[in-house]
DNA sequence: ATTAATACTGAAAGCGCTTTCAGAATTAAC
DNA sequence: GTTAATTCTGAAAGCGCTTTCAGTATTAAT
């Protein structure tokens, strides 16, 4: 290992490869080696044999901050997510990653833990480390944030909704719609005392639309959401098990809890077997996502698919296509689908 | 927008500010801005404002690839996982993004869907990208994976191990001795009937490991492993489903089932319970990782903890250290450790 | 065979920054 | 007040690649 006068980690003693190297093996010119690996239908089939077989005997492997200086793109999209640790996001971003490798981009990401100051600087930092595109979840941020992208001109598209006050390109599923319909199932089955439990509602127009979404379909049928059965918690299945307990103490008793996050329905649910209550006999409770737990868990889970993997798709899709030059017309929203199971009944007979 | 000749993306009409146009709007030359944002002790505080104010006048935000190019290094570092989508690498990843970016370094990502090929181009490609560090899991691969990274003179980390042959740097727990902690467990309760769940065993040591740490625990007291009772599987509670209900049918029935991956521990519950089998009462089953469910499901699930989120701190931290010279101890393997609960107990008795 | 068109290739000019080196400005020493 | 040591600053040379432009080799057309 080589270290500089300061000790800091430096290159190994013997001497990069670079293009100009396997130019003058292969008796060619930069520029020749240069074209081979960009626009090879531009290079004559014997000299990119030559180049080719030069570039595996040096084992060349090229600088990228080289070819993003010179060509001004540097093939990396960058991500940032409030969450890296759940396979709720997780899946998204594994779908983003895979969509985007098969055109040779690299994923940037980082993770917000659901704060808005440190999106902003994680967006910065990736502006600045020179993304060609940009991933965000939700519309609701600081304008400046938005200032900033624009300003570095690179395309950029919004996940988890499906649209937006200002107009930026965003692929997801409408929130309020899918709030809207767990609602009125339950509304359907005779449900009159009906409780949410939300993630923090501050920055967070996803949250917040659900909400709106159910209060919409409460309203619908002459009914509201009383402030005592509006719980707002951290997400997690701790915040699920806390609400839950703490519902089933409010008067009059909620008969169906919508959770906002599925792991708030798997809290709930584990919460009721240990306080001894019947889903859906006592109560029903309804998740948010359809996460593979959902199917399995007993009782298993009324929730709303949403398209998780299918959002990091599409996104690294439009984004490919947009730097390919293709202006990208803006697709409809994507579909969620109401998963009937278990967990939700009809309301238990007045007593 | 604008786009060049051949539609492709590129950089809006209005122009680019360069760290020259902040020199010049300063009053200095370019090397003081950029001692400013590297080396600020040089600076003199006067000049240093004036510097600072001009980069928030003009909005500056540096090129990282001309950066990169200078400096020879790209404050990015790499990671190339099986997959993104469970909370078991993801809260690795998330805690290794979280502590690099407290350096200013930046992650790249790549998930591999556990394959060996796909491990190797990703490597290759974020190799060419210009990270600056790497971080992989596990230490089986093809030697000339590590001879790129080693040609490439960068700094790299296998998690999840506590040892290679290769005498790579690894920041893990010992996968082996889990396993082996888990089979004494079951061996101490009475249990000389004992399956395995595994996942894909070709080009994954961690499976391996655990495999041969059961055997080890088994051959310990003279008992050995029947191939009927090794059952391979993909990852993933359905892989569970399928074991569980296979070995149920074995003779002599297994009274305990070792899962090497959490989830197929979640998947022989949820088997058992469809087919009506008690655990423990007629078989115990132990699971591996102890995400968060292993506590919440009934019956809640023995378990071996392991350190995925300090793998991944660890890592970070120890490539940083690289990165600013310290040559850095290999540290001893982090601790796992078992979590006796309920999905374990004595074997029935014979009848 | 000659000219016109087409297909390839190479020379060279950067991309925007870091960093060495030498010189200017400041401070300390005598 | 002069010289020596110290601190700070700027000029300039790249980092390794892409891409324009002009030129050469090839093919097609007449």
């Amino acid at each position: 290992m080589a270290f500089d006068s300061e000790g800091a980690f430096r290159d190994p003693g013997y001497a990069r490869v670079t293009l100009e190297d396997v130019a003058r093996s292969a008796g060619v010119s930069p520029a020749t080696v240069s074209r081979c690996l960009n626009t090879p239908s531009l290079v004559r089939p014997a000299l990119k044999a030559k180049v080719q077989e030069a570039i595996e005997r040096l084992e060349y492997l090229p600088n990228g901050a080289a070819r993003a200086l010179a060509s001004q793109r540097s093939r990396m999209i960058g991500a940032v997510f409030p969450s890296l640790d759940s396979t709720l996001f997780g899946g998204a971003l594994e779908a983003l990653q895979g969509e985007i490798s098969t055109e040779g981009y690299t994923l940037v990401v980082a993770a917000t833990s659901y704060s808005a100051a440190r999106e902003r600087s994680h967006v910065q930092n990736l502006l600045a480390s020179g993304i060609d595109a940009l991933v965000l979840v939700g519309a609701e941020r600081p304008p400046e944030v938005y200032r900033m992208i624009e300003r570095k001109g690179i395309p950029y598209v919004l996940i988890w909704i499906d649209r937006t006050e200002g107009a930026h390109p965003c692929i997801g599923f409408d929130n309020h719609g899918a709030g809207q319909a767990v609602a009125r199932h339950l509304l359907d089955m005779g449900h009159r005392h009906i409780a949410m439990v939300s993630g923090p509602l501050a920055e967070n127009d996803r949250a917040k639309s659900r909400l709106a979404g159910v209060r919409t379909a409460l309203a619908e049928r002459g009914l509201s959401l009383p402030a005592d059965h509006l719980i707002e918690r951290p997400f997690g299945v701790a915040g699920g098990r806390e609400a839950f307990r703490l519902l089933m103490s409010r008067q009059p008793r909620p008969t169906a809890i919508v959770c906002g996050s599925e792991p708030f329905a798997y809290g709930a649910i584990f919460e009721s077997q240990a306080m001894g209550v019947a889903i859906p006999g006592e109560v029903s409770v309804t998740g948010f996502d359809d996460m593979w737990l959902a199917a399995q868990i007993t009782p298993s889970l009324t929730t709303v698919r949403t398209p998780q993997r299918q959002m990091g798709a599409e996104a690294g899709r439009y984004l490919l296509s947009r730097l390919s030059g293709k202006e990208i017309a803006a697709g409809r929203p994507l579909d969620f689908e109401l998963v009937v199971r278990a967990s939700s009944g009809p309301p238990p007979r007045e007593g």
